[in-house]
This record gives structure tokens, sequence and C-alpha cells, in this order.
RNA sequence: GGUCCUGUGGCCGAGUGGCUAGGCUCAGCUCUGCAAAAGCUGCUACAGCGGUUCGAAUCCGCUCGGGACCUCCA
């Protein structure tokens, strides 16, 4: 198939057409979470939104090696300044583990929340503490071609020195000397020559729990500098897409630019992609403003409790009713919810928009129920074929999936149409609504139908199929009111019942 | 303070210089024993003020509002 795609790259701040270094193969890079505490949903509209990235690269046929890292050593909480103490140090003191133990802790949920929202998995999540050899050869690099310099167990980048031959800002747009004159005065900051520069390895207090040994002495790698390590081992000194939260921008990669142009001489990323932040009452979620709240507690409407073991879904105790939620949201409808948005635009979250996404995410899937059991007819009204050229040229321009979802209700609004008899569709054209169902929705978009699971499924459908017969039974002897009982009954159970002129038919709200 | 983004109908949210995005809500209609579901119709908006243009929500300027980054953050 032609592939016409074109993606939004922050280095030139324009659409450029996707041209993969080495087609079919295409690199693809996303900085993963720190787990020094419990991913929050912000967190996850950036995961998901490259679910959705790699899913449709695969869907057009690229080999893609996707690469999201997994930082678990222990960054400062002032990694500019260099001081507080080692995050994830901290709350193994705090909690009295092993740090190793926290990072085992906040991965295992990390991964079931991940799975819960139907991500796939990434090609390869390496771990940056799994990579210090790297890291150090790396620092090693960048330090035999005069971009950092050693001082007292600390290795720093000399941004200034790299910048008179190269665009420090080149991702940032911002002026050297603007940033210079805008820093904000540092405590501890003696030791760097330049007040941009970062630390590629730092050394390692006493009390700082974890540690490796390097040429500097006992320390740790500095931040920025696992994903120019990682991204190098696995996709190459020159990749195809890096991508990550847009509040990564101005810092950690301009610096992992930095690191990668300091220690090879080469652009290390091709197109840089960035989403945009999900916001509570317009402003932005973050662990730092506290107004974050959990993956569990949205999926069951609860609080996670003062005293849970974890908050990781399968484990966490919750108490009461979460102030923020009307009710609990199943982890499609949140799916669906992020999709309604271009990555690239804010999302705000509210109890108002995300009942809308769920109304219109059981509409849309019920119409795949439905599409399943249309009967064809000899001509078609509608040109479905357009459709999935329309559908196509959505995801094409920049992973346009807020216009892709306008064309799939288009697609249900035919479906339910065909089904009243109000439009006409062939075998052919069903069967190409079912191949633009499955890729769209299912492969690309990634939403799961809710399947009533094995054995229990079976058993209610043949449950409701009595009782619906019994009811239709009812209604022909004029017997309203065991019909109606038979409804309303099944109505507080969840169950909707929906009568056609073929009979009905039930579904689970 | 500096840099940048943004302001769309009741709500959420796309968008190209000229042609109905879409979802949700609400009202009416069709269907129906009643309802639900489904379909149809309607509510047709682009912060304000100027400018460019035959024509601007879409380009430019100013004003007002919201936000992000500059410090860890997806």
């Amino acid at each position: 198939m032609e592939n016409h795609l074109f993606i939004y790259n922050t280095l030139s701040r324009k659409k450029e057409a996707f041209k993969p270094l080495n087609p079919p193969f295409v690199g693809l890079y996303v900085c993963g979470p720190t787990l020094y505490s419990d991913v929050h949903i912000g967190n996850c509209r950036t995961f998901t939104s490259f679910d959705i990235i790699y899913r449709y690269l695969l869907h057009l046929g690229y080999k893609v090696r996707y690469v999201r890292n997994i930082t678990d050593v222990g960054h400062l909480e002032d990694e500019v300044a260099g001081v507080g103490e080692d995050r994830i140090g901290k709350q193994a003191r705090l909690k009295k583990l092993e740090p190793m133990e926290i990072v085992q802790r906040y991965a295992f949920g990390f991964r079931e929340v991940m799975s819960l929202l139907n991500l796939l998995p990434p090609s390869i999540e390496p771990t940056a503490s799994g990579h210090i050899p790297e890291q150090i050869e790396m620092t090693q690099k960048i330090i035999e071609q005069g971009f950092a310099y050693v001082k007292e167990g600390n290795v720093y980048f000399d941004v200034e020195k790299f910048a008179k031959a190269n665009n420090y800002g080149i991702l940032s747009g911002r002026a050297l000397d603007d940033q210079l004159n805008n820093t904000r005065e540092l405590e501890g900051q003696e030791e760097k020559k330049g007040r941009l520069d970062f630390a590629l390895w730092k050394k390692a207090k006493p009390e700082h729990l974890m540690r490796w040994n390097s040429p500097w002495g006992e320390g740790f790698p500095g931040w920025h500098i696992e994903c120019s390590a990682m991204s190098q081992k696995y996709l190459g000194e020159t990749f195809d897409i890096h991508g990550g939260g847009m509040d990564l921008i101005p810092t950690h990669h301009t610096n992992e630019i930095a690191q990668s142009m300091g220690c090879c001489g080469a652009a290390p990323v091709r197109y840089w992609v960035h989403t945009n932040m999900l916001t509570l009452n317009g402003q932005k979620m973050s662990r730092s403003l506290g107004n974050v709240f959990l993956p569990v507690e949205l999926f069951t409407g609860m609080k996670l409790a003062a005293d849970s073991p974890s908050a990781t879904p399968s484990q966490a105790k919750l108490d009461g009713k979460h102030p923020l939620f009307e009710k609990a949201y199943n982890p499609m409808v949140v799916r669906f919810f992020m999709m309604q948005t271009h990555y690239a635009s804010t999302l705000d979250f509210s109890n108002e928009a995300l009942q809308a996404a769920e109304k219109g995410f059981f509409r849309l899937m019920e119409s795949y129920k439905t599409l399943e059991k249309l009967q064809a007819s000899a001509t078609s009204s509608a040109n479905i074929k357009k459709i999935e050229e329309d559908c196509y040229a959505a995801m094409n321009d920049d992973f346009n999936t807020s216009i892709l979802l306008a064309h799939l209700f288009e697609c249900a609004r035919i479906i339910n149409s065909a089904n009243d008899k109000k439009e006409a569709l062939t075998q052919t054209d069903i069967e190409l609504l079912k191949k633009i169902y499955r890729h769209f929705i299912i492969d690309v978009l990634g939403l799961k139908r809710e399947e009533e699971s094995g054995k229990s499924a079976g058993a209610l459908n043949s449950v409701m199929h009595l009782l619906l017969d019994i009811r239709n039974k009812a209604k022909e002897n004029k017997d309203y009111a065991t019909s109606d009982q038979i409804r309303d009954h099944l109505a507080k159970s969840g169950i909707q019942v929906k009568d056609s002129k073929e009979g009905a038919s039930w579904s689970i709200n």
C-alpha cells in the first residue's frame, strides 16, 4: 500500500514526510518512567499515544524496534543543583526496603497498568542500572572529545564549549544567551564551570545507596546519559523516531542531543515527537504539583487506602469513593477518551468528558457487533472504499486519531442504518467494513472488545436466550406486566434489552 | 522577568484561506404496546478590536483570558 505518512517534527516545527533511515526497519525510542513512585494517568497518556504510533507503524508494514527505557538508578531530587536525596533511595529508606525492591514494585505496577490499557509491550525495555558500563563508556568518549570535564569524582558536560560549534538549543528553539541569563541561581553549583553544565556522572555521597564503580570513583550516572547510551546501543548512532512528553524538550532531550553529538558528532534522531500534557482543571498533572491520581483509582472510582501495600491494580487496597470520580471508568473507555484528542494537544480531564467518551465508545463497539450479523444486499448505498481511504489519510496526517474516530463513527452510522434497512450494503462492502474495523479499532487504536470470558459467557448467553424467549411469548400474549418486569429487572442488573423487528437483543452497559 | 503555546456552539474536541468534522447533551420526529436502542431533523460556533484579501475561525498586529517551559516531572 502507498504510504504518505507525515509526522510533526519538533526539530523543524513542521510536519515532514516520514522516510525511515533503513526501510523497512524503523527505530523508535520513548523515554519511559522513573520508578520512584507509581505512574499517574498523565504518564499513561504519553505511553498510550506512542503505543498508537507504534501500532500504526506496524500496521503500515514497518519492522519496528521499539525501545522504552526504565529509569531505575537513583537520581537526585534536585538534579541540576546536585542536591537532595536520591529518589529511589529515599523510598527505600522510608519503606525499609532495598532500592531494587522499590524498583521492582513500581515496575510491576507500571507493566500491569500498561497491560490494562492494552499497550503493546516494547521490543526492548532496557533498565538504566543494567547499562552502567555503556553509560561509563559514553561518558569517557565525551571526555575524550573534550566536551566534558572531571571535578572531584563528578563528570560534567561543558555546554558552553559544545555550543561554540553546535546549536545547543536546536530542539527547544532557545538561544544560549537567553538560557544563560534566565537560569535561576542555584545552590551547590560551584563545581560546575557553566551554569548550564549537567552531570554525566555523579560521585555518591556515603549515604547514597545505589552506587557503582567507575574510572572517577564510586557514583551513579546522570539522568540524561542513560537514554543516549541505550538508544545508541539498540538503535544506532542515528535512528528514526525519539519520543516523550513535551516537558522533556528543554532539558532532557536537549541534553541527550548534546551528549550524542559530543560523543559521536552525529545527530542522534531524525524525528523528535512530543506529546502534550494531561491537565486537571486546566493545570498540568504532575508529581511535583501533587494533583495526580492513579490509574487504579480511575479504573475503580475508589480511593487508594493510606495503608495500601501497593497501587498496582491487582494488589491495591481501596478505601471508599474517590472524590474526583463520579464512577469507575473502564480502561478501554479511558483509552478511547485519550484518542478523541490529538496527541499534541492538551487533554483536560473531567467526569463529563469521560462519560461522553464512554457513551461514544459503547456505541462504536455496539456497531461492531451489529456489523457481524449484517445481511448483505445486491447493491450498496454508501461508499465504503472512500471511508477506508479517509481513515488512512487521517492517520497519515500525524496520527490524527480524532479525525479517524469521526470516520469510524460514520461507519457506525452506516452499519446501524443498514441494520434498520435504511442503507444497503453488498457483501463486499460488509467485508470491507469488517476490515476497516479490525484494522483501525482493534489493531491501530488498540481498543478491546469486552468479550465476556469463557464459560460464564456461554452460560449467560443461554440464560439470556431463555429470558428473551419468555419475554417475547409474554408480549405476544399482551402480558406486558411480565415482559416489562423482565426488561426492567435486567436493566437494573446493567443489561439492556433492545427490541427490533427481527426480535430482541441485549448488551451489557 | 524571559521563551513559547493556546482561547471554537450547552460540554468535550478536530480543522483547510472560500465547501456540515466528530462525540456527548438537549428538543422534535420515525419506529414501538410503552420504553430503550437505532435512524432522521434542529440548536450552525469560532475571545475582543483592527488590518491583509474578492473572501478569514484559518494570515498579520494589538488587547484581554488560559497554560507550558526556564528547577525534578510524560
